[in-house]
DNA sequence: CCTGCGATCGTCT
DNA sequence: GACGATCGCAGGA
């Protein structure tokens, strides 16, 4: 079932627990790819200094972070790849969601001819948060984008018995060292033993 | 296995 | 004008 509204009206280090084993869900022209989500970071806000939103900066790329839960937040990084965040928080509370890495669950042919990559190790699919926005096809047209409204991407409860039931490791984030004393903070979180984590 | 490096461009100062 | 919530490749151990 789809995740409703009020899934995503917490704050984003709680949510970025609660995400993982989530589906993923993108429908490109009527092919459906599903990944499940084993690794996210929260970014949390205005007080933290990796926060795009830090101290309530607000410009034309950070305006979705301030949205309401259930909106992404995709921007370009590195002038070629594409990060995709769940927003959390109620109304003009930016804190994000960052997926890192996600494990392709239905649609792995499209994947891969999305990902035109030598390795042939399963796991270089979507280990990395750009990387998986390449496998899904996510880029900033899909940006402030409701979650919770269309059909083009969206999030659902796994069918599983493991409602949330994983080992969940909590870690400092990656590639933030300009953050100071918010550099160390452990809100990267990962599903213990998934070979689709980017990092361990 | 690991480290270093270049690619590439929208966004903000 | 500078830079980045990254990636893939090359080269060495």
């Amino acid at each position: 079932m789809r995740l409703s509204l009020d899934f995503y009206q917490k704050d984003a280090i709680t949510l970025a627990r609660d995400l993982l084993g989530k589906y993923l869900v993108r429908n490109i022209d009527g092919e459906e790819v599903i990944a499940k989500m084993v690794e996210t970071e929260a970014y949390v806000g205005p007080e933290d200094k990796a926060c795009h939103a830090y101290q309530n900066k607000r410009t034309k790329r950070t305006e979705a972070m301030f949205k309401r839960g259930g909106y992404t937040y995709v921007y370009l990084i590195y002038g070629m790849y594409n990060c995709f965040n769940v927003v959390a928080d109620p109304k003009e509370k930016p804190e994000a969601v960052l997926i890192r890495a996600v494990e392709p669950i239905k649609g792995l042919e499209i994947v891969k001819q999305n990902r035109s990559i030598k390795s042939k190790r399963k796991q270089d699919l979507t280990n990395g948060p750009g990387k998986l926005c390449q496998a899904l096809d996510i880029d900033k047209s899909l940006n402030d984008y409701d979650l919770t409204n269309g059909n083009n991407l969206y999030i659902k409860d796994s069918k599983r018995r493991n409602k949330g039931n994983y080992d969940i490791i909590s870690d400092r984030r990656i590639n933030i060292d300009y953050a100071e004393e918010y550099r160390d903070k452990p809100w990267r979180f990962y599903i213990k033993g998934n070979n689709f984590v980017s990092k361990r």
